[in-house]
DNA sequence: CTAGGGTTAG
């Protein structure tokens, strides 16, 4: 960095000394002055290299100067110089530069300029120093590139130490290079110092004042810039195109509506809405305030679109949620000839992901090799999380491992993957993995890894990614901390999740839905009635997921007609449109507590095709009040929605096993076989030192399989002492000892037994399931916390339970 | 060489 520092004494007495006192420069100088005659710039290979567009041109005219002997003509060194460094290669433009001994300084500036713009800012600077050092006197227009340079890079330092040689350089009046000044600090983010230097501008022109407004409006000072408008007007200035196309993305961000209905007034009346990138900021203004349509209107009347006007139509499509639309959109601009940019294309691949699309989103891959986007980082992330959201974590790892050059949202698109698709020990692998590799994770790679760790519900490992976050310092983020809550509920661990929240000093709705969601799973709808409260003091908005929490934590505590009313609020007051997880929780709701009819009224009266949860509430409520009639006829229209589920047929079998309806369960089991559907397999899973032990009903593959079975005989026999009475009404066929045996073998049985081997006294026991638990299992676990005195915490499909002293937590209602 | 300001984004 040292070598970027400027010369500051030998640049502060260059004023003092217009002509540098070295022989040869007098002379350069001279040679400057010399009359270029008509026969060197009028030669044809001149005008070729007027008329040059590529590096390949360029190389075909060189050996006709070479030929004609112009090549040492001060003027095609110079242009040679300048056009080198237009097509990028600052190799073959030096090696035209250094070679020459009487270097004029247009030469010296064009080279400077080719470095500014080209190369690093170190290198622009080590020329600079070069060129004060070989004699040349710097010009105003030196400072520009170099200051643009700073702001591009974010150089604060280097674009400070500019400003003061600006000023040394006595240029301080100058208002082409102080705009320069301007803008660099702006673009540094030190908006304020570029006011500063603004206001003690000695004159103000348009130019000018259009930076600093795009200096505030690019640093997310919205009203800042707005009124910054206002002022210019006031000085009787007329704001141009570049003026509205600075201001409207401020105005969009902010959603401003009223304002950027002015600004388009005023547009219309000056006649700048026919200037193409006008009119595609109003377009992405009104997309920004949610006005589609209009933007829409706007975007249909353009004569003159742009990549970037389809571009911004396109994405606003996909952010809003239509996906569709975005992706016909999408065709209609390659059927209009237009090629796809980075944008465009991560644009559809967004639709393409959250329409679940992975036709087209392959369709969109298909092109992404074709326009050369391949090596196009941002635009392989969007595959990435196109692929995964697609499901096909598969094809995504594949583009992931063959990235040769691979960011932090690469990273992070990868990890979000395989946590959101089930599969963890990816998840926390490719974490590891980004350690040894010295990427540091940022708040986007917690919350994937939080999700992750909550979906294993592993207190142990809770507690692990917890510090993590500590340690990482990225316990600041709300997201992240969000996030811990909502993992520390779903391990068991509500007290702490509790903890947690009251330390948040800055929570989001979010937040506010994982403490209620916390609430409502582990049966304490008090609670979360009581934090839904506090929320309305606080006058924080609910959202929609808000009331499917809050309406579903007064499903598991029985609240029928809290729920009921959080409902008619979501609809009357919040003015909220029901999704069909609302309805869905409603008939949950009142089929749970019994009213069946009433839940069964409630699906009739709905304003939109009931889903598939609905009549599975429906069917499950069915089970719990043992209605064959009403559950015969959910189940009918669940299996015309959704005809190969397996879980459903075991469910309807079930109700009409305790109707003791026998052939019907032969049916049912009988249809099963015919169409091949299978019941999922129970599992529970309880986690001990680090590892997390799986068993399956009746599975003896566990190396302490012996011990567990003989401890269980044991620990049954002493709850049959304390009152419990196993289930022996669930087969028609079975004995009643051999179906008790058959019960007493269910993998939650087996994993308490396990937990309760392996622990201390008094140690809570976590176990996690993959359905519901069952009857008798749960009937179980309660006189074991009982005769054990132990907590036991089950984590099922649906719910917590919290055994202690002989209760749960559901109060027997799930 | 012969100067300064503007639009889309995971």
């Amino acid at each position: 960095m040292t070598s970027l520092i400027l010369p500051t004494a030998s640049l502060s007495t260059t004023p003092q000394s217009p002509v540098s006192s070295s022989s040869s420069r007098i002379q350069h100088t001279l040679t400057q002055r010399i009359h270029i005659p008509p026969h060197i710039y009028k030669h044809p290979a001149a005008i070729l290299l007027e008329l040059c567009t590529s590096l390949q041109e360029l190389h075909q005219i060189i050996p006709l100067i070479i030929k004609n002997g112009l090549y040492q003509e001060h003027l095609f060194q110079t242009k040679l110089v300048s056009l080198f460094c237009k097509y990028n290669s600052l190799t073959e433009a030096t090696r035209v530069f250094e070679p020459i001994e009487d270097k004029n300084d247009a030469l010296y500036h064009t080279m400077l300029k080719g470095y500014a713009q080209n190369s690093s800012i170190s290198d622009g600077f080590s020329f600079f120093c070069r060129m004060v050092e070989e004699g040349v006197r710097p010009v105003v227009y030196n400072f520009t590139y170099l200051l643009k340079g700073c702001g591009e890079n974010n150089y604060v330092k280097e674009g400070k130490e500019v400003h003061a040689q600006v000023i040394l350089n006595g240029h301080e009046g100058d208002v082409y290079v102080m705009t320069c000044v301007v803008n660099m600090y702006a673009k540094c983010r030190l908006v304020e110092d570029a006011y500063k230097v603004f206001v003690r501008l000695p004159e103000r022109d348009l130019v000018c004042w259009n930076t600093i407004i795009a200096g505030y409006a690019q640093n997310g000072f919205a009203g800042r810039a707005i009124e910054l408008v206002a002022q210019m007007l006031s000085e009787g200035l007329r704001p141009d195109p570049v003026t509205v196309i600075s201001i409207l993305p401020a105005v969009g961000n902010v959603g401003d509506l009223r304002v950027g209905k002015a600004i388009h007034g005023s547009v219309f009346k000056s006649g700048y809405e026919r200037h193409g990138n006008v009119a595609t900021a109003l377009v992405d203004m009104y997309l920004k305030c949610g006005c589609l349509s209009t933007g829409r209107v706007i975007f249909d009347k353009m004569r003159s679109k742009n990549v970037v006007s389809w571009n911004i139509m396109i994405d606003g499509y996909a952010q809003n949620g239509d996906y569709a639309e975005a992706l016909s959109l999408f065709d209609k601009m390659l059927d209009n000839g237009f090629k796809p940019t980075g944008v465009t294309v991560m644009a559809a691949l967004h639709a393409c992901a959250d329409s679940g699309e992975l036709t087209r989103g392959q369709f969109v891959h298909s092109l992404v090799n074709e326009l050369g986007l391949k090596h196009d980082v941002s635009v392989m992330n969007s595959l990435i999380s196109m692929y995964c959201k697609c499901k096909r974590v598969d094809i995504a790892a594949e583009i992931f491992n063959n990235m040769k050059e691979k960011t932090l949202v690469s990273w992070n698109a990868m990890i979000l993957g395989y946590a959101q698709n089930g599969q963890i020990i990816n998840a926390l692998n490719h974490f590891r993995l980004m350690k040894v590799k010295n990427i540091d994770p940022d708040s986007f790679t917690m919350v994937s890894i939080i999700a992750a760790v909550t979906e294993l519900s592993v207190l142990r490992q809770a507690k692990w990614v917890h510090g993590v976050v500590t340690r990482t310092c990225l316990d600041t983020n709300v997201f992240v901390k969000t996030a811990l809550v909502d993992m520390y509920a779903k391990c068991g661990a509500i007290t702490t999740a509790r903890k947690l929240f009251d330390l948040m000093n800055d929570r989001h709705v979010t937040t506010w839905n994982a403490m209620i969601d916390g609430y409502g799973t582990h049966g304490y709808g008090t609670e979360a009635i009581k934090l839904f409260k506090e929320m309305e003091a606080r006058d924080i908005k609910p959202n929609n997921i808000t009331f499917l929490c809050i309406i579903s934590a007064c499903s598991h505590s029985g609240f029928v007609e809290e729920g009921r009313q959080y409902f008619y609020k979501m609809k009357h007051e919040f003015k909220i449109e029901p999704t069909m997880d609302h309805y869905g929780t409603m008939v949950d709701l009142l089929g749970r507590s019994g009213r069946l009819t009433e839940a069964w009224d409630f699906i009739q009266d709905m304003p939109v095709e009931p889903g598939i949860n609905v009549f599975g509430a429906m069917l499950g409520a069915c089970k719990i009040h043992k209605n064959v009639e009403l559950a015969e006829m959910a189940a009918g229209r669940l299996f015309e929605l959704n005809p190969n589920d397996g879980g459903y047929y075991v469910l309807l079998a079930n109700i009409y096993v305790t109707a003791s309806m026998w052939d019907k369960v032969t049916e049912i089991r009988s249809k099963m076989d015919e169409r091949g559907i299978r019941k999922t397999p129970g599992y529970s899973s309880v986690e001990l030192e680090n590892e997390v032990h799986t068993f399956y009903s009746g599975s003896s593959w566990h190396s302490d399989s012996n011990k567990i079975y003989n401890f269980l005989e044991i620990l049954i026999d002493k709850i049959k002492d304390a009152g419990y009475a196993p289930a022996t009404d669930l087969m028609q066929d079975v004995e009643d000892d051999l179906q008790e045996q058959m019960v007493s073998t269910h993998s939650e049985k087996l994993a308490i037994a396990f937990g309760l081997l392996n622990t201390r006294p008094g140690t809570t026991i976590h176990i996690r399931k993959n359905l519901r638990v069952c009857g008798d299992c749960h009937n179980a676990t309660k006189y074991i916390s009982l005769v054990e005195n132990r907590e036991i915490i089950v984590r099922d499909l649906h719910r917590f339970h919290h055994f202690k002293n002989g209760i749960c937590s559901c109060g027997d209602y799930w």
